[in-house]
DNA sequence: CGTGGCGTTGAGGTCTTTCAACGAGAGTGG
DNA sequence: CCACTCTCGTTGAAAGACCTCAACGCCACG
C-alpha cells in the first residue's frame, strides 16, 4: 500500500511534478526553481487509501505531512461520548498536517479512494530552511486555512440549518468552480454534512428539501446537487 | 493618540524590549539576535484604544500589523443581520492581522483600555525575509491559533450550552494561569462570551448559575470567577 | 428476493431562544 | 444624601428551532 512514487525519483520536469505528484499540492511550481524540486520529490512517498481508511488520529505523533493528489478526505475532531464534529473537507492540492505541534490535531479520514504524497516532517522542514519561497507558501496556506475557520465559527455559532446547508453548498460549488448550473459533486455522505454543519443528518435533509422546493436548488441524486438560483441560493445563506 | 513609542527608537537592551513593547508580542526574543531588533522596533509605532474603540473592522485593507501589549481586545464578524461571532478574546502578546490576505477578515474592538505596537505591513514583511526565525514563529502562531479554532468549531458545533460555558471557562482559567482558587478575570461582558459561544447571554447566565449551583464555580462579581472543583468543571466540558 | 446502508419524511420531545420583569450597581444632578 | 436613570445580569414563562425516534422507500449487493 506504500510504494516509492516512480515518478518522484527521476529528475523529471517541473510542469509533470505539479501535475502528477504531490509537488502540485504545494503550489511549489513557482516557489521553487526547476533545479530545486528534485530535493523535494527525493522525499516523497506516495500512499494509497480506500473508503473509510483512516490516514492518521488525532493525538498521534505527527510524524509526516501530506498532500492530497487525488480523492477526498474529511477532517474531524471527537468528543469522549462519540460526538463528532468535521473540521473541513479537503480536495486534491490541499495539504494536511502542516500544524507545527507534535501531535494531529485531527483525524483524517478518506471519503472516497484516496492518493497522498507523504514527506517525512523531518525532511520536510528541513526544506523550508533551504527554500524560503517554501515557507511562505505554507504561511499564506496557514492563513487562507485560518479565514475558512473562521467563517465557519460564524456559521455555527449563527446561523440557522438552512442558512448553514446553502452556505455549504455555495462553498462546495465555488471550491468546484464548475460553471454555474452545472452539477456539483458532493463526495461525502449526509451525516458527513451534518456533523460539519452542527446538525443531524434529518436536519440536513429537512434543509436541503427545503431549498429545493424554493427552486434554489435540484438534488438529481444523492451525491449530486445543481444550482438553479444562484442570487437566491447566496441569499439563504445570510452571508 | 498615536505617537512614536520612545523606547523602541533607542537601541535598548533585548530585555527591554521584550518586556516592554509590542517585540514582546512576536516573542522575537529568541528569534532574533540582540542585534537585529532595532530594525524591527524601529518600524513600530504605538497606539492607545479606549474601551470600545475599534482598532480595524472586517474588510478593511490591511495595512498595519499588531501586537497587543496591553488590555485585551475582541475579534469578531457580523452577520447582514447583525449577528456577531466573535472568534476570540486577545491578551497581552497576541499578534493582529497577521493574516496574509489583503484585508482583515475579522473586526477588532477593545474591551477596556488597550495598548497595542502597530507594523507597517510592508516593512514587517520585509523584515521577514531578513529574519528568517521570524517567519518560523508567524507560522508557529498560525498553526497554533488554527488548532484553537478547530477547537472552538467542536464546541460551537457539538457542545451543550452547559458544556461550552464551562469549556470557556477553563480556557480563560488556562490562559492566565493563575493558581487553582484564585480568582480569574472575566474583561468581556455577558453579551461578549454569549456571542463567542453561539448562546443567548439569558442561556450563558443560566449555565452560569448551574455550574455555580453544582458548587464548581463561585462567582464573586460580574468579571471574576473561582474555580472550586477543576476536576468537576473539565468533566462539565465534556472535551 | 432478502438484506443492509442510506436518505427522506412525520410526530413528538427537548434544549435554547424569545419576551418580559426585576434587581444590583454606577453615574448624574439636584 | 437621595432620587433618577441607565446598563448589565439574573430569573421566569412561553415559544420555537432543532433533535430524537420511528417508519418508509430506494438502491446496491449477495
Amino acid at each position: 500500500m506504500e510504494a516509492k512514487a516512480p515518478r518522484l525519483a527521476t529528475a523529471c520536469k517541473a510542469r509533470v511534478l505539479c501535475e502528477e505528484c504531490a509537488v502540485r499540492g504545494l503550489a511549489v511550481c513557482g516557489a521553487l526553481a526547476q533545479g530545486e524540486l528534485p530535493s523535494l520529490a527525493a522525499i516523497a512517498v506516495s500512499k494509497r487509501l480506500e473508503a473509510g481508511q483512516m490516514l492518521f488520529h488525532e493525538g498521534d505523533p505527527a510524524e509526516d505531512v501530506f498532500t492530497l493528489t487525488d480523492g477526498s478526505l474529511k477532517l474531524y475532531k471527537l468528543l469522549a461520548d462519540g460526538r463528532r464534529q468535521i473540521m473541513g473537507f479537503l480536495f486534491p492540492g490541499d495539504y494536511l498536517g502542516l500544524a507545527v505541534s507534535r501531535s494531529y490535531v485531527c483525524s483524517a479520514e478518506a471519503l472516497g479512494p484516496v492518493t497522498v504524497c507523504r514527506f517525512p516532517r523531518r525532511s520536510f522542514m528541513r526544506l523550508l530552511d533551504e527554500f524560503p519561497a517554501l515557507e511562505k507558501e505554507l504561511l499564506d496556506r496557514a492563513s487562507s486555512e485560518l479565514a475558512a475557520a473562521q467563517e465557519q465559527m460564524l456559521l455555527l455559532g449563527r446561523k440557522t440549518a438552512r442558512e448553514r446547508v446553502a452556505s455549504f453548498l455555495v462553498s462546495m460549488a465555488d471550491r468546484q468552480d464548475v460553471e454555474d448550473t452545472a452539477p456539483v459533486d458532493l463526495p461525502m455522505n449526509r451525516a458527513d454534512i451534518a456533523d460539519h454543519l452542527g446538525l443531524t443528518i434529518e436536519t440536513v435533509s429537512r434543509a436541503l428539501t427545503g431549498l429545493r422546493a424554493k427552486g434554489l436548488i435540484e438534488l438529481p441524486d444523492k451525491h449530486h446537487f445543481r444550482i438553479l438560483n444562484r442570487a437566491g441560493l447566496e441569499e439563504a445563506t445570510a452571508s
